[in-house]
RNA sequence: GGGUGGUUUCCCGAGUGGCCAAAGGGGACAGACUGUAAAUCUGCUGCAAAUUGCUUCGGUGGUUCGAAUCCACCACCACCCA
């Protein structure tokens, strides 16, 4: 099977410029291709990830990647698939995001000397001249196509600042750079930037008269066409800081039956075949197949003690194992009050509870046990030394920790 | 630059002087049923030392016994005209 055949069978391949110069290209490793991450956070999310490993797929058949990241295009801000404005980033901000960006994709792509390249786009937008950039750049554009992209009707009624307006220029900018720059012929990116890339291979022929090639990834969205990756408590990260392997590995054990083996094939490197293969379970079956994609995912970005790790809480909560690789949560003498800390206290500080409120809510309503036994009474409170012992607090059916006494 | 409409709790959105911590929906959370799934049903959804108190309806100041609601100024947004 070619590298081009895998892709459309992981289901990643959305839109190409030119299926059969693509397929050249990418199945004789002749591609230098470039995805763009505007760095808006200090920490890449699941949606990077799949670039990366979409990178990395390239990488392994003997294509040259460029990571590109944002420093340039930041400043601005991508409208795309956004309904309003973007808070304006300082440079600091930009800047120090771009530290955090290079140093987590260093940990998936093999920068090593010709093999990868890690670039970022303020190395020449930031100093352009505006004048001899619209000259030269802005020429090429037509504020009719503009209009007419997908990206921006929308954005048309919410409203769309001249700034914004602008990033498709820059995006294309950065292909044209990039073809002459490292002789880079392809370029990747979600579905959503597809206008931005077309922008590129048009200035490029424009001014250049010569050809490159986009193509789309799939978004990962799931079966009810929402995005993947995004939670009540903002976006699934890759930094363990921002989001622990636990809560990770969760994310990917709880997805829905239906989209399990759409997001084995499209983010896993597990062949085909064996995919091919879970796609014939059903029922709760298919837990098991949640498991394997949880894992993998979790091996792949936070290392395979980490996956281990909180493959083992999961089971030691869920079918009764080991309680060693629980989650811990530390409280301090700050949280006893008289000698004594009350069960709202408790959850509130080890960040089961947002608020001492919802503590007592949750208790109310009988979601909380400690130990196994459920506690009825927002009132109990508990002696220091019952922390000595195993003090197992579980909030809902999926939210628990083990509390440790400082 | 001119005119009109708007800014409400996580989101959408009702509320035009007291009965407002603020309808309804969505989402989130908890319970039941399950397979750590979906669907469904129930509860719940500002904070707290909790039959009470405190803070919230773009910002500031004012009117009033009392303001999300009225007035003034400011900020931001959309639409129409230039």
């Amino acid at each position: 099977m070619t590298l081009y055949d895998e892709l459309v069978a992981r289901g990643l391949i959305a839109q190409v410029t030119d299926e059969d110069r693509i397929k050249d290209l990418i199945n004789n490793g002749k591609a230098t291709f470039y995805i763009g991450f505007d760095p808006t956070a200090d920490s890449l999310h699941v949606g990077h990830f799949m670039a990366l490993t979409l990178m990395k797929r390239l990488q392994l058949g003997g294509n040259r990647p460029i990571a590109l990241v944002g420093g340039g295009t930041a400043m601005i801000g991508d409208p795309s698939g956004r309904s309003d404005m973007r808070s304006m980033m300082t440079t600091e901000t930009i800047d120090h995001n771009v530290e955090c960006f290079k140093k987590q994709m260093s940990r998936f792509i093999d920068f090593g000397e010709g093999k990868a390249m890690l670039v970022n786009n303020a190395d020449w937008l930031r100093d352009l001249n505006f004048l001899d950039f619209m000259r030269d750049i802005g020429s090429a554009f037509s504020v009719n196509d503009m209009l007419r992209a997908r990206c921006y009707v929308n954005r048309l009624q919410s409203g769309l600042s001249f700034l914004e307006f602008s990033y498709m220029l820059m995006q294309g900018y950065d292909f044209y750079m990039l073809y002459q720059k490292y002789g880079c012929n392809l370029e990747f990116g979600g579905d959503d930037q597809w206008s931005n890339m077309l922008a590129g291979t048009e200035l490029i022929r424009k001014k250049l008269g010569e050809d490159a090639s986009a193509m789309t990834i799939n978004l990962l969205l799931k079966h009810d066409g929402t995005k993947m990756g995004k939670t009540a408590g903002g976006a699934i990260w890759l930094d363990p800081e921002k989001t622990s392997p636990y809560d990770f590995y969760q994310y990917w054990r709880n997805v829905d039956d239906a989209d399990v083996l759409k997001f084995l094939r499209m983010m896993t490197f597990l062949p085909l075949e064996q995919i091919d293969e879970m796609d014939k379970w059903e029922g709760s079956q298919l837990n098991e197949a949640k498991a394997i994609l949880a894992y993998e995912l979790t091996k792949m970005v936070h290392g395979e003690e980490e996956a281990v790790k909180a493959q083992d809480a999961a089971r030691a909560l869920f079918s009764s194992g080991s309680a060693e690789n629980m989650p811990e949560a530390e409280i301090t003498e700050a949280d006893f009050r008289e000698g004594k800390v009350d069960i709202l206290q408790l959850l509130f500080s080890t960040g089961l509870a947002a608020s001492r409120s919802e503590a007592r809510r949750t208790v109310q309503q009988g979601g909380v046990t400690v130990n196994g036994e459920k506690v009825a009474d927002p009132f109990v409170s508990y002696e220091p030394s019952v922390f000595a012992e195993e003090f197992i607090l579980k909030k809902g059916k999926k939210k628990f920790c083990k509390v440790i006494m400082k």
